[in-house]
RNA sequence: GGAGACUUCGCCUAGUCUGGUCUAUGGCGCCGCACUGCUAAUGCGGUUGGGGUCUUAAAGCCCCUCCCGGGUUCGAAUCCCGGAGUCUCCGCCA
């Protein structure tokens, strides 16, 4: 959610920065329309308080009178009643219009972020090289070969879009889950094990709904009373935690990571650049997050990405980083970096990690707020949320660019001693 | 699943039966000030959150907020209805 405030007083920096990602005249219709329905609903609020204030001193002039033994006259307040009850009905609608319109609009994108979509992404770092590969196998064939992932069982179990780890496949699933778990403990990450299961109010909190609404499982009301839905990544159960807090200031900022599976519908179809565990509708994912003053939040995100991209180069995997384009980032992000790892099957990089600034824009949808020190205002905190990792990607790569001539593939040397072997071979 | 008790401004708590000076009591914690020749004790003051209005800003004023949503009433923390949550006991269950 946008600030209302911001919108009011400098409304020529939001629409520029949203032309970024949206069609300026476009922005220029919902602005208008914004503050149209801002001014209704400021115009109703004085009306219903003027009212409500003239009742009020009515009703204690009444108790006063009846103490003093005067026999009151009833105040002819029926119809003042029933007037505020339809300006109130008046205002809901004004509100409940203008929540609509201001929580689909995106947040704004950060001032070194490009304008346009996909192709205006910039690489901005690379790590490592290619691995001289010189008959490439892909992941799909590869962990065939090993007996890692049964992908007709895990149709079987759960339809198109899911598979099961078997076996060594498995226990690298795990390892690798494990390690990074323990990696971001080292880092001063508090760890969560959140529900899956998450009520509306917490994917509305993270920008998910509504524009997402229809991309996650929602349970019917039957077997979930309350409509909860499976949740499309663990930032949405984390930022949900805090939902309507006031963070201790001194604890600022707030790290926090969680482990969860991904739930998401996705786009139907297979890709070629998307088979075997690549994209489905159960993934592995930790999530790392922080919780900021408005100042923390810089060094947090780069602190964040640092953190994310030791974690690809723990593996010994070849790298790099973009800072994608305002239309390619996500809608509730300010910013987003993401690490891509290379995939010599496809000759391309994939998405291991996207690591993002929310600015206030999470905050506001969810009311989590800090003290300003000596102050006592409320502010919005900043969220920043990123993976650390998606293991369901970091599965395939490591496949891919550690694999020997010979089809097996070496275990990166963090994971030796959880599975045992320096080297997976075909059975 | 059943029965009962409960939910008050950070925490604890008074108030609910008997509707109106509740514009919510007291304690703890926290903040500020005073005093004391030491980071103690004491005293005084402040301390829910949200919104509106005014203002360069602060202050002020107003409205809402006693778990949430409705209702009754001139008037609701208090009465009625619905919902959520917590605890206790019983039942069921991987």
């Amino acid at each position: 959610m946008l600030d209302m405030e911001l919108i009011r007083k400098d409304r020529d920096t939001v629409a520029t920065a949203l032309a970024k990602r949206l069609d300026a005249a476009e922005v220029d219709r919902v602005l208008d329309d914004i503050q149209q329905l801002d001014r209704e609903r400021r115009r109703l609020i004085s009306e219903i308080d003027g009212e409500r204030q003239r009742r009020k001193a009515e009703a204690r002039a009444y108790a006063q009178a009846k103490r003093a033994g005067v026999e009151p006259q009833v105040p002819p307040s029926e119809a003042g009643r029933k007037q505020v009850a339809e300006l109130e009905a008046e205002l809901d609608e004004v509100q409940s219009r203008l929540r609509t319109v201001m929580s689909e609009l995106p947040n704004l994108p950060a001032d070194d972020v490009l304008p346009g979509g996909k192709e205006a992404n910039r690489v901005v770092k690379t790590f490592g090289e290619p691995p001289p590969i010189e008959k490439v196998r892909d992941h799909v064939e590869l962990s065939r070969m090993l007996g890692l992932v049964d992908h007709e069982r895990g149709v079987k179990l759960g339809g198109s879009g899911f598979w099961m780890y078997t076996g060594i496949g498995a226990r690298l699933e795990w390892a690798l889950i494990n390690w990074l778990i323990e990696r971001n403990i080292d880092a001063g990450y508090e760890f969560l094990l959140p529900p899956h299961l998450l009520l509306d109010t917490a994917g509305f909190a993270a920008g998910q709904f509504p524009k997402f609404h229809d991309d996650v499982y929602h349970l019917d009301r039957q077997s979930a009373p309350r409509g909860q839905f499976l949740l499309p990544t663990a930032e949405t159960a984390i930022l949900g935690a805090y939902q309507d807090e006031i963070l201790d200031t001194a604890k600022l900022p707030l790290k926090v990571f969680a482990y969860t599976p991904c739930y998401r519908r996705e786009a139907a179809g297979s890709h070629s650049d998307e088979r075997g565990t690549v994209r489905g509708h159960q993934f592995n994912k930790v999530e790392i997050f922080q919780f900021t003053l408005p100042e923390q939040a810089d060094a947090a995100l780069e602190q964040m990405v640092a953190h994310a991209e030791s974690l690809v180069e723990g593996l010994g995997l070849h790298y790099q980083r973009s800072l994608l384009a305002a239309g390619d980032s996500s809608a509730a992000m300010r910013k987003t970096l993401d690490i891509e790892v290379w995939m010599p099957s496809t000759g391309k990089y994939k998405e291991v990690s996207s690591v993002s600034w929310g600015g206030d824009y999470q905050a506001r949808r969810a009311a989590i707020r800090y003290r300003e020190p000596g102050g006592k205002q409320t502010r919005f905190v900043h969220t920043l949320n990123g993976s650390a990792l998606a293991t369901s990607r970091l599965f395939p790569a490591i496949l891919e660019q550690f694999q020997q001539p010979d089809g097996s593939v070496l275990v990166p040397e963090v994971l030796r001693d959880r599975l045992g072997t320096d080297r997976l071979t075909p059975r």
